[in-house]
DNA sequence: ATCCGTCTATTGAATGTTCATTCGGTTTTG
DNA sequence: CAAAACCGAATGAACATTCAATAGACGGAT
């Protein structure tokens, strides 16, 4: 069982992020305390400081591994051979499904995102993060699908309306079907399009 | 100075609701503690549960106040006389400008929203809140300036784009003139208007 | 194959701190 | 004078973090 020593390392502190993930979203920062954490990952309060060297880098690393799963989500639906268009929609698409699918992400990404922590999170992480996506709209003002203006301002309101359609399906009992989501993009795409 | 008893007693609750504003901005709903907030409102820890039966109360009702500060101050620009578009364009701009005027206040909301507490919060109150805006513009699309849609979903379009417009204002240096503030509500306007 | 030593992973009770809330008393108001 | 507003030290619970002890894994020596 050489082998499968990270595995069995991965596992326990995939667990620790996940039950965070789910509490905080239940709960929010305060109301979960580390012993609500190692309860519910299966493992003893002193093990999450094995792998993390407070609650808050705790929180930190958790925003990490959420906004890798987003990304790795959104690509999994992209092809290079897509038109301009065609990726615009699909990347709209799949973020907003990444939220309704993962409605604790959704949650913990916004509770993190307005709180205090942020401001204690590297600025180039959050760049990293970015510029693909920036890239994306500023090749699309060049070749004159998208109608010139701030890149980062589009790029907000691109990500805001996934993210606002995400919620509103998972607040109320507003079921968004995929033609719905079709709907929703579109509308976004004609804000943004030239012409 | 009988007629000011009211409005002392105003000032010292507004005081205790101000400072934990800003106090929430700073250092989140954990890492504010009653103490501080007293502190800074120049009251006693005892006298605020005077006014608030818990702090969970305090929040809630900070929420509340924060609310009628938001519609107060985009009623205030809504002329009866003007035409559809133009209502919008106030309306719009004006939500966009409180919150880049009032940044404790948005990201007090934001935080407040995606926690549990607004699970606790009575949904009848957040329905009054709403009823306005889903009517304006239920009657958009009914005159056919609107495209047909679900109001309660295009409401969250535009809330979330004043929104985002907002706190992109407020945490980068981008900093967006009267200008910008209206061809953003023109780009929003161009996503839902029929045609 | 068996033992040994070392390093890592894990445990959970103990520690010390922080904080929401209380309450008996004081001041202010009408 | 009675009621309301206000004070702030005291209380007790909740919590993040520590640490001494245990268990397990691995490599090398026999």
């Amino acid at each position: 069982m050489a082998r499968n020593e990270m595995a069995m390392m991965a596992e326990k502190k995939k667990a620790i992020l996940e039950s965070t993930l789910k509490l905080i979203k239940e709960n929010g920062f305060h109301g979960t305390p580390m012993s609500q954490v190692a309860k519910k990952a299966g493992v003893a309060a002193g093990t999450i400081y094995h792998y993390f060297d407070s609650k808050d880098t705790l929180i930190q690393e958790l925003y990490t591994y959420t906004q890798y799963r987003l990304l790795d989500a959104i690509k999994e639906n992209s092809r290079e051979d897509m038109d301009y268009k065609a990726r615009f929609f699909s990347h709209w698409i799949s973020r907003c499904m990444f939220y309704i699918q993962n409605p604790n992400s959704l949650f913990f990404m916004e509770q993190f995102v307005n709180s205090p922590y942020v401001q204690r999170c590297s600025k180039e992480q959050d760049e990293r993060f970015q510029k693909e996506v920036i890239q994306f709209i500023e090749s699309g003002i060049e070749n004159n699908y998208l109608r010139p203006m701030n890149p980062r301002l589009m790029r907000m309101m691109i990500y805001s309306s996934a993210l606002t359609a995400a919620k509103l399906h998972l607040s109320e009992q507003l079921t968004l079907s995929q033609a719905d989501l079709q709907q929703l993009a579109q509308m976004v795409w004609d804000g943004i399009k030239k012409d």
